[in-house]
DNA sequence: AAGGATTGGGAAATCGCTTCCCAATCTATC
DNA sequence: GATAGATTGGGAAGCGATTTCCCAATCCTT
């Protein structure tokens, strides 16, 4: 039952209908330490679900100095990648009795930058860096923002390579694109294009070096590297501008992330080619819609969710062990990429 | 440039290095009404910026007694339904300089009281609601969650058919689906089998009354409503049952969202049948992915980011229009429902 | 039965910031 | 040039919690 009072009931409220100090009601009601009588208690707890009182979040932040919040910063909510990742963020932050607060860069350093500025404000326990490219000349305003970020008292994790005092939960991109361009190496494809972010995104640094790596090792040869994005929209007009010059049947392309090559998928088809054994298509991620496309995309998997609670834990986990092995990858292969004859 | 001190810089320190009061520091660095002559307005900034200061929200809050936070709450921010959505509110947000919340249920109602209460502890200005069951006896308990939010002077706005005090951004679901289920019916459709999610829902019901008032109207049948949910996994599950018994080619299978349908798009190929000619399907929402898979899957297509940003501003600007024109929905049919001869 | 050790409630200080109120200075008016 | 009125800085009282002391009432030990 809520009593229909104006405003919110404030611990004094409770504590005065209870009968009993503002210190008594704040121990009983507010984790503490320290013992209250039996009677006591229940007499607070009754007062307290009688006026419906929920603590006050600011203010028990302001007295303890440290807020029950985790900030996430994603590139882009909607997409898919972002929001598995955004989705084991909240079931962790969820069990350990934090809220979460998303912000979105829009892929913009600057905008970053200044919303991490931002977030400092809310004094959260962690800040989880989803989307960032580490390196380059935008990193160093961040960097600085981190930085005073981390002197605050709170703890920055880094979805990616880590650098500098930041935790980091990595992903073995290089590993991952290694097998994965060795394996398709070994279903028979001997060239391929490789359709990446622009060059400092360590990510798909990784990514093209790893696949380049295991494909030539594997005797292919890695005739291009298109530089794109991370959209759909990109991977879908860099591939239809690829697809106006001269790309021979049995060709691979590989996009940089699933939702690239999902793009690169559409414009295979739109520019009257076929996908799979007219052009090949691999990405990375696994994303759940790689799933349900026709053909399946071929593809690495990694464990989003997992990866989302893990930094939820780094952030938080007073000992956090660094060493903690990184999350296994997987090649999976789908229709499109046929084994080649 | 940010000094290297330990702990956040406060106002405090601030009005100290620049030899004002608190007040006067107050008054420049946090929007206030009242002047400050120029002298000590610009040494407060040089010393808030040589300190590197941000205002502590939570002190902000407290004092003003209320916090620039919106709180959202989806079922599970991994579904491009409430991706986009988010996204839409995330921009608001941003623009109106509030920062966003984000708490999952999981689509359970259990939950999501805990969960409304729990937000309640933060004094948001608004509460966004984006994924919640209005009717049966789950409701109940949310409803007084609901209220007590209100009471306290934070503004409830409900994503889809609104009920008692709170806002609402209303989409047409019924007007859609009928609209849908007419232009299918004049495509030639004449069977239709409905896969919607349990009962007492509204989006779900009321895209499963349009759909079959308008197919039934255009001289369709709709043969059967089975129940599944809203996930993709229950709509493949649901259709794989139904195409164990006998489903004549022709028939339309009307998957109650985008989500559902692609699921379902899945399960009629596993089963060695034919999304399209063989069997149609229709979704609803428009997700991205609907564009690249093939065929492509008929839709409504339902402006989910502009309805996010809607939400946003219904639950934060003062005087809001409840007679907003509603979002216009428009039918889209691809390759998943060919014309029948 | 007496002395010391617990136990547990309450007053008050504190957290960082806003804002009301007052005093001092400045401007404008006649 | 005096006076009313408008500006503008600062002091101090909150905001809604937590938490450190302090002290009275118990409990245990010998």
């Amino acid at each position: 039952m809520i009593a229909p009072t104006r405003g919110a009931a404030t611990l004094h409220d409770v504590a005065r209908e209870a009968g009993v100090s503002l210190a008594t009601a704040s121990r009983v009601l507010n984790g503490s330490t320290r013992k209250v009588a039996e009677s006591y208690r229940e007499r607070v707890e009754t007062a307290a679900e009688k006026l419906g009182y929920t603590a006050n979040l600011s203010a028990q932040a302001t007295a303890r100095g440290t807020a029950a919040i985790v900030a996430l910063l994603v590139a882009d909510i909607a997409d898919p990648y972002f929001g598995q990742l955004a989705s084991g963020v909240a079931r962790g932050a969820d069990e350990a009795g934090l809220v979460v607060t998303i912000a979105i860069t829009e892929r913009d350093p600057q905008r970053e930058v200044k919303l991490v500025r931002a977030l400092r404000g809310q004094r959260p326990r962690g800040l989880i860096l989803a989307a960032s490219r580490v390196e380059g000349p935008d990193a160093v305003g961040l960097h600085g923002e981190l930085e005073a970020f981390a002197n605050m008292g709170g703890r920055v994790v880094v979805v990616g390579p880590g650098g500098g005092s930041a935790r980091s939960v990595a992903v073995d991109n290089r590993g991952g694109a290694a097998a994965l361009g060795a394996q398709l190496a070994g279903l028979g494809y001997r060239e391929a294009i490789v359709l990446a972010a622009s060059e400092g995104i360590r990510t798909s640094d990784d990514r093209v070096d790893g696949f380049t790596e295991g494909f030539t090792g594997a005797g292919g040869n890695v005739r291009e590297v298109r530089r794109a994005g991370f959209t759909r929209d990109a991977g879908y007009a860099a591939a239809a501008e690829l697809l106006e010059g001269d790309v021979p049947a049995g060709t691979l392309i590989f996009g940089i992330s699933d939702v690239v090559a999902i793009g690169i998928m559409s414009a295979v088809r739109d520019a009257g080619r076929q996908v799979g054994a007219d052009i090949a298509v691999a990405g990375f991620d696994d994303i759940a819609t790689g799933r349900d496309i026709r053909p399946g995309l071929t593809t690495v998997r990694v464990p989003l969710e997992d990866l989302g609670y893990r930094a939820l834990h780094a952030a938080t986990d007073p000992e956090w062990d660094a060493a903690e092995p990184q999350l296994p990858l997987e090649v999976i292969v789908r229709g499109s990429t046929p084994p080649r004859a």
